[in-house]
DNA sequence: CCTATATTAAACTATATGGTTAACTAACGT
DNA sequence: ACGTTAGTTAACCATATAGTTTAATATAGG
């Protein structure tokens, strides 16, 4: 086992940067959204966008840098399918946040307290609960 | 109550391209993170990265207009305070991938029949497991 | 072999992004 | 009143993004 699976050594900007990026746009959230429920050629996919099949391209290459996607050429056919992998990293990234709208202002306090911290930045007195 | 409570009309493809493209920049993050230990001025927030006062300025205008700080100006004194809020868009977005990394494979089966379906494409007979 | 199909590659355009420096505005301390 | 501090605005630059149209590539099917 990894060292840096035991420190939860946080996340990794870049591929949050990636991750982040790529669901950024609303042309690939459609796409991903098309994609949960089940593989599809490139051409499908684009059929239901008001824009051109490069243009759709070029949006499924994005999501597969960042991993978003996969794909199986077979033929001359591109057959996509999602990965929900990369949205493991964004959950992550979010777990940090998420105490701030689901738990009580008791356990917000605990937390600020808790150098939960990503700064090393770790107290300066002035905690915000509101 | 409004319908739209009621319905989850989903999420808001705006406001989530805001928030998205806000949080998908590496310094806009650690600047979140920075916040969520409480407010703080803009030239405090500035002052550990390796980039001009201006340049800070105006990633805090990004979150700002996301809604992901609040400014509250006191005199010369900007003072930024964290948002969570508009992450819990993102959050609800995140749910409808979750179930691919949490559940067991059967309530993904689930899941994919139920006609939790954002695009009307109901079934094609193709579900997807893996 | 020929032609249609599936997809990417290339070249281009327009706009957005992330950064800079310089100038400006406003408020503070003395 | 004066200089300093806090912050934004303006003008600019380089690169990235999202789209286009026109080729190019490769496979499939008579």
């Amino acid at each position: 086992m990894l060292a840096s699976a035991l420190i939860d050594e946080d996340v990794d900007d870049d591929r949050l940067d990636l991750v982040l990026r790529a669901i950024a746009d609303r042309t690939r959230r459609a796409l991903l959204a098309r994609l949960v429920q089940g593989p599809a050629r490139v051409t499908d996919l684009a059929a239901p966008f008001d824009m051109s099949l490069v243009a759709v391209s070029k949006h499924l290459k994005v999501l597969e840098r960042a991993r978003l996607i996969e794909r199986d050429i077979d033929g001359r056919v591109h057959r996509c399918s999602f990965q929900a992998e990369p949205l493991r990293e964004v959950e992550r990234w979010l777990d940090h946040y998420r105490v701030f709208w689901t738990d009580t202002l008791d356990a917000l306090a605990r937390h600020v307290e808790d150098g939960d911290d990503q700064t090393g930045n770790s107290d300066d007195g002035k905690e915000q609960v509101s």
